[in-house]
DNA sequence: GCAAAAGTGTTATCACTACACCCATGG
DNA sequence: CCATGGGTGTAGTGATAACACTTTTGC
């Protein structure tokens, strides 16, 4: 029952940018679109949006039908809007990104969907302008994680410190000096230091740290530096 | 000619955030709205989107409607979809924040609204969910202001250092000292010294400064520390 | 016993903070 | 001549960056 007369009504869909870390690589979750136009080319997840579902929870709905996930990291990235961007009929994007933790993923979960984790630098091309919505993604991953403690989504909840320069080191795409990178991080108070090792990744093992749960919410917001040189980042 | 049949078409709204800087304090631009409902109560200046305008052209259009201004810095804030947001019928938003000098605005450009520039502290309250929309855009607009040098958009051409500090002062609500600031700003290298002073202000006079261009596009995407204390962010 | 990765400490440099006085001018 | 706001320098402190050797253990 439309209240405003002679306003043109749009499409609204949500599509959701879906990093993943698996040890050594960021990755992306694609899948394989189901309906014309352009079926059967790569793509992000997405969806139209419900009559009276927030872009929030649709979001959220899509990660779970997708891979079986909740309370996942999810944060709006940008709405697109461009007349033509898909070509059948304007449709308005709010995208969001989400960050998870790979090992968590579950293959089997929806088989509606083709899904494929690609290595980010490796990604086929997509569809409609999510190429463009995934620049903008892996800028703003890079961004919040220059200054926030954000990439600790991506991992699971035991991790060594290894593990977590090499998360930093692919998203900067430069390589940290370990010693400073170890004082750096120990500096926040983040870490608990377990009394266990991963012993898959080397001979000697490296200890396994947690996530000081309290500690994370606070600091959430605060601004660190977590990069070394800030002339790094363009 | 809708094409993806049974899918839910919804109206989208572009909305400003329009920020001032008068020289003393953070001036945000709002309207008297002129439809029903909530006829008569203060907003955020906003328009239905158009049939093939782009979400930034429709920001823009509106912004040159109200004010007489183009080449306004323009930023997408957030898009908003609760679906109650609007009682009357399920309206997206997307939201963009504006910064512009405030001595430019023409007062007389458009008497359709009856606009009006308020304090930041001192807004009234707005229609639907533009209060939200207003305090997640200072927030940005601080972040942003941290680490890059958008104040600048702010000001008229030619300003001084005590003005710009004050801006920064109302922005970060605090005092800085100005020997430090004066010198952390220098270090940029993006001012170019004027010759001539501003005498309005004070018996001895400040030193005008102009933005240097050509510094200035290539730094913007910079990380730099613009503020002394991060701790005085939350 | 050796290859491979983990862990750890020191020094030099740089950036930031705190702080106080002189200057130019209009009234 | 004095009140007002503008402009400048320095010393101490804390954070960052550069750098190399020892430890553990599976093979």
């Amino acid at each position: 029952m439309p209240k405003y007369y002679k306003q043109t009504r749009l499409l609204i869909a949500v599509d959701c940018i879906i990093f993943g870390f698996d040890g050594t690589e960021l990755k992306l979750l694609l899948v394989q679109r189901g309906l014309e136009p352009e079926k059967g080319k790569w793509s992000l997840i997405g969806s139209f949006i419900r009559e009276s579902e927030d872009f929030e929870n649709g979001a959220a709905r899509i990660l779970n039908e997708l891979t079986g996930l909740e309370g996942v990291y999810l944060e709006q990235l940008h709405a697109f809007g461009r007349p033509d961007r898909d070509p059948l009929e304007r449709t308005i994007s709010v995208a969001y990104f989400a960050l998870i933790d790979i090992n968590q993923y579950e293959r089997q979960i929806n088989t509606d969907f083709h899904a494929e984790w690609f290595p980010i630098q490796k990604t086929p091309k997509l569809i409609f302008d999510h190429d463009q919505m995934v620049v903008m993604a892996k800028e703003k991953l890079r961004y919040k994680a220059a200054f926030h403690p954000i990439l600790f989504e991506l991992l699971p909840e035991k991790f060594t410190l290894p593990q977590l320069q090499s998360l930093y080191e692919g998203i900067f795409d430069t390589a940290f000096d370990k010693r400073n990178f170890s004082r750096k991080i120990q500096s926040t108070k983040l870490l608990v230091k377990q009394k266990d090792k991963d012993k898959e990744s080397s001979k000697k093992g490296a200890y396994y740290y947690k996530l000081d749960k309290r500690r994370y919410a606070a600091k959430f917001h605060a601004f660190l530096n977590f990069i070394p040189n800030p002339d790094n980042l363009k």
